[in-house]
DNA sequence: AGATATTGAACAATCGATTGCGTAAATTGC
DNA sequence: GCAATTTACGCAATCGATTGTTCAATATCT
């Protein structure tokens, strides 16, 4: 139980002012040589470490990034965290995490924690959309740098990084009906606008191309949880004149729609054409693997945290970020005398190597 | 740019002393009622929120935890999180999450790091086996509760919330041995202790039922990236007399073996059984399903967040939470005139939702 | 040698909240 | 009515590092 070594305790040792010892640890010039190299060498011999909660209160800098998201164990999450902690690592920064489980209730507890240990920025993806932004403000009050990410607010303004949902759902919906596809059904989640955007892509595909828009084969719930996505795959499925393809709003939607199909007999690509958003890691693992839109959280995150640190003039400014469709074999009909579809499974390695 | 009211503010507004005013803040009896009443609704109407290091440095208690594991984005260590994040939540600390990307020195240097910051707590799950604990003696030396988590250190005496590693991989090993499979292979990382018992539950279970064991069919790599698990997977599956079972470390590489082998034109599981290990999503998506060891990284995160919180007498506990064997199809070999193995397609919905 | 410039380091305030101790005023007890 | 409590609050130190200002001691220059 040894109690730690301060600046007063090496001052003392040295006989010199606990401010000299603070110059000399970090080096600073009107310290002598001779005066530097040995409080630094004796603070190591010490195992001397700065208190780095003193120099916070102190500097009122916390080298701290706040990071807010609704649930760290999605893969998309997941991953934009990861970009987020390296890149603040690289930059001597700490990441506090908080999950939100998309309450909005919980999201203004965890901000107000984060605002008062004086976070140095803070990178938020919304719980829900929502008019009451009180709990934001008080940042811009400060002058503390915001960032929002994926799930941005159309009504407050700030930095955002983004994907376009739109224009990414209109590509994903297009290629379907290139594909030849005629009754496209979305399966969606209602509330953020992020979904609502990919809805209205989906809706502009149809219109360009000529399709009706039914709503009778467009299905949403509170959140695409397995059991909502399920339940909702079904009655799209089981109905009379049941869509020939599903754009779903998220891969795990996507996958449990391919799943249920195959049980129902159904062949996909064959009787019923699929297509995810997020490119999550289950998208390769599904037979037919899934054609989906990828988007690069751990780009996004690094962007994100790069955008907070060097948040010199706070302009709004909204950086939106490429995505791609990736083609598999959940989307494309196979053709006479060709009886798998492998040849279009696309393998992809990521980036960064997940080796456990 | 407001700058921000201190409890200094509010003793100057009432003429009173910022001891009164920090004792009515947090309802201190030694203040009378009016006092306690007007200064709190006072603070609340100029927004006053504590300053959180300020108040850090004079209690020497920071509410925080550090958490260090290898990658976020790994759906084991993002679970993980996710439970420690929400118990500390409850309890009023925050999380720092750090990545050690599985680099010893990064790992000492994001630990110092942590220690710097007076983390109140540690849970750390262990970048390389290793005999240097140096960067973690500390936080005995201070008395910070420390404890690790599935990668836990042979050498080092602390806390520990981990799986029977070797339990697991044998009764993964016996299902395949019962399920007739004669030669089964394994796929394995170097240098980390759980693998270590993974491989020797693996021997284990074969020497229990007289089956050889083949070093051929044993294969490593000290990472088992993407890259690394397809070029095992297909030295093994290539080499004359190959195995017909494989029993891999971690899901990700089972599953990179059952899209191998059925490139291959091999059947899954009758041509090869397959088994992996963690029960990730991915598990339940590929075709046919993975029989997986499930371990329960949230309830893993709970515990030790628990554990860290509540240390009351610093014991080295050992703490074994229990695994299942989850059997889908990748190792159920057909029975005649049973064409698809979807009767065996365990669904299993997390206790978690996890809709987006 | 005298004046000026430079070096090296001490002083003291500061960041904002917390808390042990002391004390005047108000209340109670007999 | 006077001592004994109790109530309500102020004082001042403290947590440990940082930093603007001051100042004495050398060093440099004409």
């Amino acid at each position: 139980m040894s109690t730690d070594i301060t600046i007063y305790d090496i001052a003392k040792n040295f006989n010199v002012s606990p401010s000299t010892v603070s110059r000399a640890l970090k080096g600073h010039k009107s310290i002598s040589k001779k005066r530097t190299q040995e409080i630094q060498a004796y603070a190591r011999e010490k195992g001397f470490q700065v208190n780095s909660v003193a120099a916070k209160l102190r500097t009122q800098k916390t080298h701290t990034l706040g990071v807010v998201v609704t649930w760290i164990n999605q893969p998309f999450f997941a991953s934009l965290i990861s970009g987020i902690e390296s890149v603040a690592q690289e930059h001597g920064f700490h990441v506090i995490i908080s999950q939100t489980h998309d309450q909005h209730d919980l999201e203004v507890q965890v901000v107000n924690n984060l605002f008062n240990s004086r976070v140095d920025g803070i990178i938020i993806s919304l719980a829900i959309e929502t008019e009451s932004f009180a709990h934001l403000e008080q940042f811009k009050n400060r002058n503390v740098p915001l960032v929002f990410v994926d799930r941005v607010p159309s009504a407050f303004k700030g930095d955002k990084v983004i994907i376009d949902n739109f224009q990414s759902a209109f590509i994903a919906t297009e290629h379907l009906i290139k594909q030849g596809y005629k009754r496209i059904g979305h399966i969606t989640a209602t509330g953020k606008l992020i979904f609502k955007q990919r809805l209205d892509g989906y809706k502009a595909a149809l219109n360009k191309y000529g399709l009706d828009i039914d709503e009778s084969i467009i299905a949403s719930a509170p959140s695409l949880s397995e059991e909502n996505s399920l339940a909702i795959a079904r009655k799209l499925l089981t109905q009379e004149n049941r869509p020939d393809a599903i754009f779903a709003a998220i891969d795990s939607t996507a996958v449990i729609t391919i799943q249920l199909a195959k049980e129902m007999g159904l062949n996909v690509p064959n009787d019923l054409g699929v297509v995810g958003f997020n490119n999550d890691p289950i998208s390769s693992v599904v037979d037919p693997q899934l054609t989906t839109i990828s988007q690069p959280p751990v780009l996004m995150g690094k962007i994100a945290a790069e955008h907070v640190l060097n948040n010199k003039e706070h302009m709004s400014e909204v950086i939106t970020l490429d995505t791609e469709l990736i083609v598999r074999g959940s989307s494309v009909r196979l053709t006479e005398g060709n009886s798998n579809g492998k040849d279009l499974s696309s393998k992809q390695f990521s980036s960064q190597d997940m080796g456990q």
